[in-house]
Parts: structure tokens; C-alpha cells; sequence
DNA sequence: TTGTATGCGTTATCAC
DNA sequence: GTGATAACGCATACAA
């Protein structure tokens, strides 16, 4: 049996404290300036002496404001929790609201709760939204956007009119360097596992890949697809193999793809990073300590994280000039797998 | 520029287009037995065609409940996140609580916002919240308890006056097994690395690894204590090894420490399994890609997370028979460590 | 600068 | 079973 709670003071009590209106007490809270200096001591010590905390639900009631963001995350995501990639962006989100007054609702939809996510939107629950989806097709929140500020993770897959605003990681660029460092490294055959046709963060690296490759005059055709899962990067190296031309320098899409292709090359004989580099994306907490060591590609997601949660408060206090996009750096982590 | 969120259609509006008073429709609203089928059908109805969601401050403020409870995590913690321990208790909580009618706010403490978390908590934001920290002298909460159900992850340090529930994975079983897997394999002298004296899991594990030595009436003196990070674990494989004693067999109070003290014992020329066999604790990801790869004990989190959430609700709603302490099974994974 | 009065959307206590 | 009506704790035009 726990005790229950006493009734907490209110900011009546807090008034007639100190001897003034309820509305005087009010403006002390909110911090207003017109309010004399020895009213606002005497107040500031009635609410010290009294413990007195504002009740949240009275106040969102009355300003019609909630103070409190949600943060959506699709539960096939959450399963995958343990995907770095996630667990920072959380981090992120929830270490910089920290330093606000916005508080963070942890959403975690699952298939069957689309539309109980709706409503918690929508039912004026939160003033804004942190979003981190990725696949296409997630109609989830369609038409939310219309009433709710919006921030996603990640590039939609679709343009969305103008009113999603978005923090991405510079998935082009990301993929780009990776591949440059590969031919830096002398690799002058360069194949590519490529993510899933339908996110962005996949097509993006692949348009690195061939860039880098078109800058430099070379074959840009060894491409194969995965899900991102180490099987499918098994899979796709074979298919890559398979082929017959000769492959030198691999980049896959995610680190653990390319662990994934690990196996399969030496299975082939071919030692990395001697016969075949590798370079993979994510930073993946396993890319350090695979062996070889996994040179990758690291976006910065915590950075990510907070900056969504910046952005989306500046989008609920009405600021006019929040870019729709916003791209992070990537930064390239060489290690033994590329010859560093 | 986004467009701002039409007025939401409140319970008068439904009330209107019901023709019934608002008391009826919260009625229905609330599941209330008390009201004819047909009135039931055309709430329900009007309810469809506008939309209607409940707003939650307004019903938080009348019903003096918030249908929301907190998670407490601390930062330093959070900056571990990474820690699959507890990206998947949170995962466990949200997911649990994506069943009920609960919201989730994950409050992340730092050491200068003590003050604020306190404040959520006792300013009637949240029902009441689960707490994942494991460090003593955690004054944080102190006193809160009182005003507030709070559940623990892990066993707290010192007891609480009977009001404080927690959720534990089995840590002295967990322990006991680790090294009872070390003696079916044939070792004879077995050390232990153990986690740091101020945290109830490590100093559980290690009563474990005592009462395995001690049922096989073997000797338990090789003890040295680390801080759970791999460095700390290589240093104290050092200490074990610098005594001079035979040594065929480690048990590491986590995953982490097991693998630093790979690398020590590698330096020694000591082969894992044949010279040492290994095992850790936590079934970190890195225990399965290690090479060899690490035997450990996994502890059910995300599983230990929903039963947190699960206890927390049954308090909040007033049940008197839950159980001060509840502890969850552990499982030993046999991997190469051990010559599996 | 400060106080007064009203409203925010629900729940809950009554009568009917 | 259903409908008025008074809280719930605070913010905010408006008056002073």
C-alpha cells in the first residue's frame, strides 16, 4: 500500500499566500515583466514555501498549448532498437528537450495502432511531432501534416507539398566518399550492395556510388540490391561474384551488409583487404570490432535527434524560416578493411 | 508556413449532433453500461462523422488522472544507450504500454535537472513511473515515492521501506549458472571478474559465482572488480593473472569486461577456450560476433521492461497485491568461449 | 502594474 | 437511463 499523493497546492493557495490575485501569480509563472519586483518576491516565496508546481493539464486546457512533443517511431523500427541508428536519434530527441519545457511522448505504432497514433495526434496531445520512418507507403500520417508541425527522419519518400519538414543525413555525399576513398585506395573495380528500392537513405548512397565512380571514368554497373539484412548482403555479394568480372573494392549501403559479404568473400578466397576493400555505413557498433575492422560511413544521429527536436519547436512557435530540408555531414571512418 | 490545426469538434459539438446532453456522451465516451443501445448507436455515430477525440488535458483535469506514466532514465545512461540493455527496456515499456491506454513520457535526468524531473513528477503530469537507474545514492527519488507509484529496474541498493517495487533479472542465478557451465566444462579454477561494489547486479553476480564455487567446494578467492567497461575488464584480467595461480576459467560480471580481458589473455598466450574458457554476462550484441564468440547470460529486458509497465498500472490502479520484488529467469547462451 | 471575470473540454454529483 | 450544473486549475482579455 503506497500512500496517495496530497492534494498538491494550487495557484490559488499560492495568491492568497501572498496576498494577491490569482492572475498576479499567474503572470510569476509565466514569467511576465510587468509585474513589480517586490510582488514578484513575495510570490516566488509563496510558491517556494508552499512547493507549489503548476499543474500541466489546467494550464494546457487554458492555453490551449500542451508542451509536449511526440516522438513516433513505427514498432518494426523499435524492434530494431537496438540498431544504434535509433536508440541515438531517441537520444538525441530526448537529451535536447531536456534542456526545454517540452516534454516527450514515446510513440511506438505498431500495425494494428495506426489509428490510435492518429488520435493521439490529432486528439491535441502534443504540439508537434518527431517522425522516424523510412519506408515508403507509411500513409500513417497522411493528412496529419495539415494539422500538426512535423519533422521527419529521413527524406520522404515522396515530396509532400511543402509542409514536411525533414533532417536527413547527407546520404549522396556519404556515398560519394566512400566510394572516392576506394579508388584512392587503388581499387579500380567497384561494386556497390545497394539498399532497398523504396528508402531514400538507400537510393541516396547508391547515387554517391555512381557519382564517384562517373567522376573518376569508371564502371559504374556492378550494382546488386539487399534489405539491409547481413543474409541479403551474403546474397548480393554472390550475385556480384557470380558475375565473373573482377571486383576489387566493395561499399554496401549498411555495415550489415557488408559484414555480410565478409563470409561470402572468403569463402571466394578473397582476403580483405588485400584482394577486395570494403567500406560499409552506419558506423555500426560491429564495424569496429569486426575483423577485419570495417571502414564506414557515420551520420551523426544523436546530432540528428536534437536537431529535429530544434527544428520542430521553432515549427509550433510559429518561426517562418524553417528550411524544409536539412542535411547533415557523414563522416568517413577508414579502418583496416579499406588498408588504413 | 503550415497551416494550423482546425479546432478539434469537442464533446458538445457530438452532444449537439447526437441530440443528447454532453453527460451522455461521456458516458459512452467512457464505456459506461448505463445507457440504451440506440442512444449508444447514435452517439457512436456522431462521433464518426466529426472526428471526435477526447481532449486529454481537459479529461486529465476533471478526472484528476493523466492516463500517463513517466520513464526515468538518467543521462548517463542514456549516453549508454547503446547498451541493448536499455534500449530494450525501453522498447519493452513502450510496446507494453501501446496496449493499454497509457501515453509514455520519457523523461531523461541529467545531474542539473534533478530539480525539474521532480517537479514533472509531483506536478500531476504522470500516474506514476518506472525508473531505470542502478546507481546508489540516487537521492533523486527520494520522497517521490511516497506521493507517487514508481516501479525499479534493477534491485534498488538499499531497502526502501516497503514502498518501492521493483523488476530484477535473476542475478545470482545468472551468476551461479555462468560458473556452474565453467565447471561442467572442466575448469577447476575459476576467477571473476565482478562488476563495481555499488551496483546490486554486479555484487549479485558475484554472490552467484560464490555459491557455485562454493556447492563444488572449489575456491572462490580469485576475485578483482571492473566498472562493467572493457578497459576496467583487462586491467582486472591482468591483477587475476599477475597473482601467479592457475586460472582455466573467467566469469565476467558483463559482456563488456569479458571482452577486454580477450585481449589480456591473448598477450599471455593463453588460447580461449582451450587455456581459459570465458563467459560473460548481458548477451551484449558484440558476445555473438566476438571471436571466439562469447558465451553469456542473457537477461530477458525487453520482457523485464513490460513487466515494469505492467506493474506500475496495476498500482496506479489501486491493486494490493503486487509483489515488492519481482525477479525474472536468466538464460545461459553456450557459444565457442566455452568450447561449445 | 494589478485585479476581475470568463472560458478551456471533461468528469462527476446531483436531481429527474 | 438521462440531463443540468458545478467543479477541475489555470490563462487571459478587459477593466481599473
Amino acid at each position: 500500500m503506497t500512500s496517495r499523493r496530497s492534494s498538491a497546492p494550487t495557484l490559488e493557495a499560492v495568491a492568497e499566500r501572498a496576498g494577491v490575485s490569482r492572475a498576479t501569480v499567474s503572470r510569476v509563472v509565466n514569467g511576465s515583466p510587468k509585474v513589480t519586483s517586490e510582488v514578484l518576491a513575495s510570490v516566488n516565496a509563496a510558491i517556494e514555501e508552499l512547493g507549489y508546481v503548476p499543474n500541466r493539464a489546467a494550464r494546457s486546457l487554458a492555453s490551449r498549448r500542451t508542451q509536449a512533443i511526440a516522438l513516433v517511431v513505427p514498432e518494426e523500427t523499435a524492434k530494431v532498437f537496438d540498431e544504434p541508428y535509433f536508440a541515438n536519434i531517441v537520444q538525441g530527441v530526448a537529451l535536447h528537450l531536456a534542456s526545454t519545457d517540452y516534454a516527450l511522448s514515446l510513440l511506438i505504432t505498431s500495425a494494428g495502432s495506426v489509428q490510435k497514433t492518429r488520435r493521439y495526434l490529432l486528439g491535441g496531445n502534443v504540439d508537434g511531432a518527431v517522425v522516424v520512418s523510412h519506408h515508403e507507403g507509411d500513409h500513417l500520417l497522411d493528412g496529419v501534416a495539415a494539422h500538426l508541425p512535423l519533422v521527419f527522419g529521413g527524406r520522404p519518400f515522396r515530396p509532400t507539398g511543402g509542409l514536411t519538414h525533414y533532417v536527413d543525413a547527407d546520404n549522396v555525399g556519404g556515398g560519394r566518399q566512400a566510394v572516392k576513398h576506394l579508388i584512392d585506395q587503388g581499387c579500380t573495380n567497384i561494386a556497390t550492395i545497394a539498399g532497398p528500392a523504396d528508402m531514400t537513405a538507400g537510393l541516396d548512397r547508391l547515387q554517391g556510388f555512381r557519382e564517384a565512380l562517373s567522376a573518376a571514368k569508371l564502371d559504374d554497373s556492378l550494382v546488386e540490391h539487399g534489405d539491409f539484412s547481413p543474409v541479403s548482403g551474403a546474397e548480393a555479394m554472390r550475385w556480384l561474384l557470380a558475375r565473373g568480372k573482377r571486383i576489387d573494392g566493395v561499399f554496401a549501403a549498411n555495415d550489415q551488409m557488408a559484414l555480410g559479404a565478409y563470409a561470402v568473400l572468403a569463402e571466394h578466397g578473397l582476403r580483405i583487404p588485400e584482394d577486395v576493400k570494403v567500406v560499409g555505413f552506419d558506423d555500426d557498433r560491429a564495424a569496429a570490432t569486426a575483423l577485419p575492422a570495417l571502414t564506414s560511413v557515420a551520420q551523426p544521429s544523436a546530432e540528428m535527434g536534437a536537431e529535429m527536436a530544434r527544428l520542430l519547436i521553432r515549427l509550433i512557435e510559429g518561426a517562418g524560416d524553417v528550411p524544409e530540408a536539412t542535411v547533415m555531414p557523414t563522416e568517413l571512418l577508414t579502418r583496416a578493411s579499406t588498408g588504413a
